[in-house]
DNA sequence: TGCACAAAGACCTATAGAGGACTATAGTTC
DNA sequence: GAACTATAGTCCTCTATAGGTCTTTGTGCA
């Protein structure tokens, strides 16, 4: 058990405005545990108080905290730790002609505890041979297969998903990490490119081998910034599409 | 000849912040030509006093307008419009392994004035039938064919580039827009895709009919807010990746 | 001519305070 | 029990002011 200072000293670095080092000090705050994902921040005034600086200041470096995507202010409510990135699916890049408002489902096809593979290790932060949970995963509209995912998962925080049936799984698979493992995605990397699927990946999603595919490979990190996820997610590229708007 | 008001009433629409009033204020005096891009906007303690509005609230409002992208503030130097969006070629969504750092160069292939079909015509926010320029235009990297276009061009605003050689044209197409037609593009909505290659599409890339390519369809606006470009660029789908991260 | 320094003009930081707007909750009334 | 009201807590808006930092320009001296 751990405790919290009630009055943090500014220590200003130089050449650091006071209100983005208020802001650091309270992201340290925040990724120390202190106030955890999805719990309210003591009010600005009082934050203001406690760090002794004025409450435009305070202000100032909350609003930071708010366009890095930390935290996040609601009026008249509170300013919140945010929860991470749950409806970021990889299925915002296809366009899935299922008719209605289907949801999504997911179903685990294998899990194995293996050493990790040196690319694999290099992604995840870890020595090469260090365990890691490898998952395959199938996701499905309206029971049609259309995205066939590979995960790799740091074995040493996800553990709690290396026991058990994998039927019981959420079709979500952030909010479950929270919730069974105590990790918050918080960022992702997301690259896309193009390749033909081979057989192994092209059957399982009920296409032919050579057709042509999308592949997404994801980085996502927690709130410390380590990354806890490597993933790579396949899909018919005739249903791919994507908007980006520039400004 | 139009005169510009000195001090600007400000109609506070219900249920609209003073800032964000004065935003839309501020915003209108740029589209309306008071001070076109790459200029500078008075200074903020001047525009304060103009505004009748305290040094803080006029801050906020062009905080808001930098937020929007529509100017830009730099340290001890002044406020100025944005140019517009001059470095963000169809190039950022493809990895071609040209080597060094050649510069991409622009071969256009065919120039005709004609009749907007009605798909472009909508873009375009035309009605069918009214006349635009439709150009064919090569990108090539190290001399490599990469990328071909498809431009669609209002032609009432564009007329300048219906005349003379297109030999002579500029490998960037943007900065030509505003220096020879005083268009300046602001905003750009491109939505990626993916096709099968035509014939007619693949051969002047070098490539074979059937060949996987990306389709990029790339919707411009200016200051305004009008479509002043609809594009589709295609290229090898191979060579394509992007990179987007969510938080 | 060329360099150093000073001054002006611009945006940026920080403070202090008054009031408004929104949300949730605890009573109160019917 | 349901609906309304009062209240406290929170974030948001606006004002006013003092000083800092950065860039540019021009002066003055060598």
């Amino acid at each position: 058990m751990t405790t919290f200072p009630k009055v943090v000293a500014l220590e200003t670095a130089p050449g650091l405005s006071r209100y983005a080092a208020l802001a650091a000090a309270l992201r340290a705050r925040v990724v120390a545990g202190e106030w955890p994902p999805g719990s309210a921040l003591p009010a600005e005034s009082l934050l203001a108080t406690e760090h002794q600086v004025a409450l435009g200041t305070m202000r100032r470096a909350l609003e930071l905290l708010v366009a890095q995507g930390l935290v996040e202010r609601i009026h008249g409510r509170g300013t919140f730790v945010r929860q991470g990135i749950a409806g970021a699916s990889m299925l915002r890049f296809f366009r899935f002609d299922s008719g209605s408002r289907e949801m999504p489902r997911s179903r685990i096809l294998s899990r194995q505890r293996v050493a990790a593979p040196a690319a694999v290790a290099c992604r995840l932060g870890l020595a090469t041979g260090e365990m890691v949970l490898r998952l395959q995963r199938l996701r499905l509209l309206a029971d049609q297969p259309c995205l066939l995912e590979e995960l790799w998962l740091p074995l040493d925080v996800f553990a709690p998903l290396a026991e058990g049936s994998t039927a019981e799984w959420d079709d979500l698979l952030y909010p479950m990490f929270a919730r069974r493992c105590g990790v918050h995605v918080h960022r992702a990397v997301d690259d896309i490119g193009f390749a033909v699927l081979t057989a192994a990946q092209a059957i399982p999603l009920g296409l032919a081998a050579g057709h042509p595919g999308v592949v997404v490979q994801r980085a996502a990190y927690d709130l410390g910034g380590r990354c806890v996820e490597w993933r790579t997610t396949r899909g018919d590229a005739h249903a791919f599409h994507y908007t980006v708007t520039i400004t």
